[in-house]
DNA sequence: TGCCTCTACCTAGTGCTACCGAGTACCACT
DNA sequence: AGTGGTACTCGGTAGCACTAGGTAGAGGCA
């Protein structure tokens, strides 16, 4: 699949968001998870800036601790305010998602 | 529903293609269509960056002609370019949507 | 005539986002 | 000592929707 960069604008976040509201998880595992999913071109980079920014945002708390396979890990688990920016987000993506299917399927 | 617009960042222009594919029609038209359809905060400042973007990338042909009602109107068509990436453009849609579906049902 | 509204288009500048590229560093195995 | 997998950081870039103004034609109303 060509190029899907900035189709993800927006939706990217909210999926990261998800994968922390449902296990405390870590950036480099976070990036490996979406790449199973089919989301391949993302890199570390982009996943890191995310979390920075719900962190920044206040969306997630943050837990470092050692890993025996290599550097610390920096672990996030959503709060009370970045569960319910996951449920606006969902809210949000119900709506878009739905408008465009039935412009696509109603044609006109 | 509240700000849409990064989620609607790489999915307007779509739209807007898929719109002036299924009739030859113009800026101010497409926007009130696009408000009928549920995008109610998209104005006409917004289409007509699409439409020039879309001209400038030889994706429509375009015919200016005259109103009854007003000034003239710009009427953008695709052309075989804009069909090819229109196809392209919901190749996408449903490559992108289908995986922000399967993670929200699939939880994990 | 002057003024307002609806129609119709244009554009310089802004902010947000994903991505790029390069760097740092810890650990295991050879 | 070197390689490769793990793990995080950060300055800079490009693309997109949006902002906020502007120009202009046609019709209605006072």
């Amino acid at each position: 699949m060509d190029d899907l960069t900035e189709m993800l604008k927006g939706t990217l976040e909210g999926c990261v968001l998800h994968i922390v509201g449902g296990e405390e998880t870590y950036g480099y595992a976070i990036t490996r998870r979406l790449n199973d999913l089919g989301f391949t071109d993302v890199v570390e980079g982009t996943v890191y800036t995310i979390l920075l920014r719900l962190e920044r945002n206040g969306l997630v708390d943050v837990t470092k601790r050692p890993s025996e396979v290599g550097p610390p890990r920096k672990f996030y688990a959503l709060n009370d305010a970045g569960r319910r920016e996951l449920e606006r987000f969902w809210a949000k993506w119900q709506y878009v998602s739905s408008r465009i299917d039935s412009l696509k399927e109603g044609g006109r």
